[in-house]
DNA sequence: TGATTATGTGAGTAATCCTCACATTTATCC
DNA sequence: GGATAAATGTGAGGATTACTCACATAATCA
């Protein structure tokens, strides 16, 4: 957390101009994820620096402080998730599915998301202190996403009147079920069943009640 | 986080038996409410001896970590809001009203809980490190909650195959939901319109289609 | 080559969590 | 009441860690 002494610096002293000093950036980056994905927070930054093989000056000069290397590592994580929804919503672009096949490859997506990687996955979304600037940066990516679906609601003519809203919340909602689903599958249910549960609740909210009752 | 010094211990030295030890150790939950309520997680545990009035040592004695003592915050504060539940799903079991109705209520009561000091709330959820033992303590509490909504799905007769998943992907979903709508409202919609709009999905996604395709 | 700038180093500083040897208060027994 | 035992309270200090800064080395350029 920012308990740190010293006040901690905000930004980095130096940014990499020469291309060894790129090579250290990315050999404290690769250690940190190293290091990180296996002892979790409590890993020290003098481990990662060592295992970069660098000085310990040397992280500091690049990294503000702790929380700064695990955004970055956030950052490099998030990026890489986003080039598959980046595919994904081409594929609806191109493809223009109906609304189960829309549904079906978001959820489907959402799963891949939660299940490559799952070590980063936890130690990014439960041990990495969320200081404001990661929330925000969370809920910013939350809206870029919703504006994404909110174009697929629109198009399947199931926007209703606040389609940004309302893609916001399928975000939310979904984001956090197949979270639970994948990190902590309830018994009882198979995976499949309770991912086309999922989806079957997720048709039904967005559809049209097809006769008034 | 665990990464303390000396490893730290992992239950307290001693439980409370006499009055005034009592007294010692509500004097030290308060002044961490107060302590880490204005500086977050930040806080010192010195701080909060200080302010409890008691040395660090009395303070150690009772909780044996630093993040025990934000447990035992969590512990109060999941508490109250199980009271509240409580008496939401006792309204129910008496009145047994329609669905429409049993969703408003739950919706109101959980927009209600996370307007209710959400300072404590942003500390416990945002702040505080997501120990493996709270992780568990957290779902564990969901499927509490679960198991008391799919009963409230199988009487309306929308529990379908799984009700106790159903009621979990509902009480993980909402959760999500309401958490994002009360501490950071999307702009475009006021919130009277969102929460409507979450019922109405809830609602759909609950009945079945009157009529097929 | 010499000068300037970029990059790298690591012993040391301050801050923090937590311990432990001891003091003080309360309960128990005759 | 007095003596003994048990419970409770104390705080200086140990151990660890995030981070700094004065300096050394390597690259670039005139």
């Amino acid at each position: 957390m920012s308990s740190s002494p010293h006040r901690a610096r905000a930004t980095p002293r130096k940014t990499p101009r020469q291309r060894r000093s790129q090579a250290t950036w990315d050999a404290i980056l690769d250690a940190a994820a190293q290091v990180f994905g296996q002892q979790g927070y409590a890993a020290t930054t003098n481990t990662v620096a060592e295992r970069a093989g660098v000085s310990i000056g040397s992280l500091y000069q690049y990294f503000p402080n702790k929380d700064a290397l695990l955004m970055a590592l956030a950052e490099r994580h998030i990026s890489e998730a986003m080039e598959v929804l980046q595919q994904t919503f081409a594929g609806l672009l191109r493809d223009e599915p109906d609304l189960p096949e829309t549904l079906r490859r978001l959820i489907h997506t959402t799963v891949a998301l939660h299940e490559q990687d799952p070590a980063m996955h936890r130690l990014l979304f439960d041990q990495t202190p969320r200081t404001p600037d990661a929330v925000a940066r969370f809920r910013q990516l939350e809206s870029l996403l919703a504006a994404a679906v909110a174009q697929q609601l629109q198009r399947l003519g199931v926007g209703g009147p606040h389609p940004q809203a309302r893609a916001l919340l399928l975000v939310q909602g979904l984001e956090a079920q197949i979270h639970g689903a994948v990190l902590a599958p309830p018994e009882g249910i198979g995976r499949e069943a309770l991912v086309g549960e999922v989806q079957a609740l997720w048709l039904k909210a967005l559809c049209e009640p097809l006769a008034p009752a």
